[in-house]
DNA sequence: ATTCTGTCCTGTAGGC
DNA sequence: TGCCTACAGGACAGAA
């Protein structure tokens, strides 16, 4: 489910939450989300470590151990981090897959409705591959201007296919890519290498501003998505084209169309995007 | 080499 | 009410 301001909001709330706390407890209760090793095994490797470091690559989040070695969270379509104090059994879900026991009487669930997310334990960042293949973080230093335009001149994909692709740029998804386009003024299927210096230009400043605005706002909560206190972000008031079809554009008046691009439903204003 | 399609799952909304 | 289909914030293997 979430984008990279979902993720970077869920961080921002355990940095205040779990930073420098133990992790006394584990429960899995349904061991199908821990990928990469058997369920006891994930357990002995996190059980009294020590949160020393979290942090956000593209759409996961890394909680790093004092004692060395790292918890990898990709939440994926429908995975949610939400804490409580209280007992262990307050805030379970059908969707609660494990349970993780923090020193301050907090508890953490990871739920996941669909069991697409993937939650690992690594000593070493470089074991997960997803890691090694994505590009940079687009408020990151590396993505600036110049590199924008010489990256987009190597690909002939549509521009909204192009977006989502983690290892061209990480942390954009299917809801900011339209709505990063209908701010661009752009087509989504317009090919990557076809844009010009002025639309280029407006790409960029759009990407900045719809991701650090979605951050402002807390994310975007469609469906699935909650942050660490189950509550729904707030941008959904500022989506202007995602899952609006046939509903009006905001500019014009002119219903939104909804198309399938990549296999992913896309949605943008005719008139005003070309 | 790049781009696209199908898959992994569960749940919900809408049509009839 | 129930049954059926379509669709859902992602990523990755394999196909084109």
């Amino acid at each position: 489910m979430p984008e990279l301001p979902e993720v970077e909001t869920i961080k921002r709330d355990l940095v205040e939450k779990i930073f420098n706390k133990r992790i006394i407890n584990i429960f899995v209760l349904d061991p199908r989300v821990i990928r990469n090793t058997d369920p006891k095994v994930f357990i002995q490797h996190c059980i009294n470590k020590t949160i020393s470091e979290i942090s956000r690559q593209g759409k996961a989040i890394v909680i790093g151990f004092r004692e060395k070695g790292y918890l990898v969270i990709q939440p994926m379509m429908t995975g949610q981090l939400i804490c409580h104090n209280g007992r262990r059994d307050e805030g379970l879900e059908k969707a609660t897959k494990i349970i993780f026991e923090l020193s301050n009487d907090l508890y953490l669930n990871y739920n996941d409705q669909r069991l697409f997310g993937r939650i690992h334990f690594v000593k070493k960042l470089k074991e997960i591959a997803y890691f090694q293949t994505i590009g940079p973080d687009p408020l990151g230093p590396k993505f600036n201007f110049p590199w924008l335009k010489e990256a987009l001149q190597k690909h002939k994909a549509p521009i909204k296919s192009l977006l989502m692709h983690q290892n061209f740029l990480a942390g954009i998804g299917n809801i900011y890519a339209s709505e990063i386009l209908f701010r661009s003024h752009i087509a989504p299927q317009r090919l990557a290498n076809s844009l010009r210096q002025g639309e280029i230009r407006s790409l960029y400043k759009a990407i900045k501003n719809v991701l650090s605005e979605a951050i402002k706002s807390r994310g975007t909560s469609m469906r699935n998505y909650r942050d660490t206190d189950g509550k729904k972000g707030n941008f959904i008031h500022r989506i202007r084209v995602y899952g609006r079809e046939n509903q009006r554009c905001p500019c014009c008046k002119t219903p939104i169309t909804r198309i399938v691009l990549s296999g992913r439903s896309t949605f943008y204003c005719h008139q005003c995007q070309t």
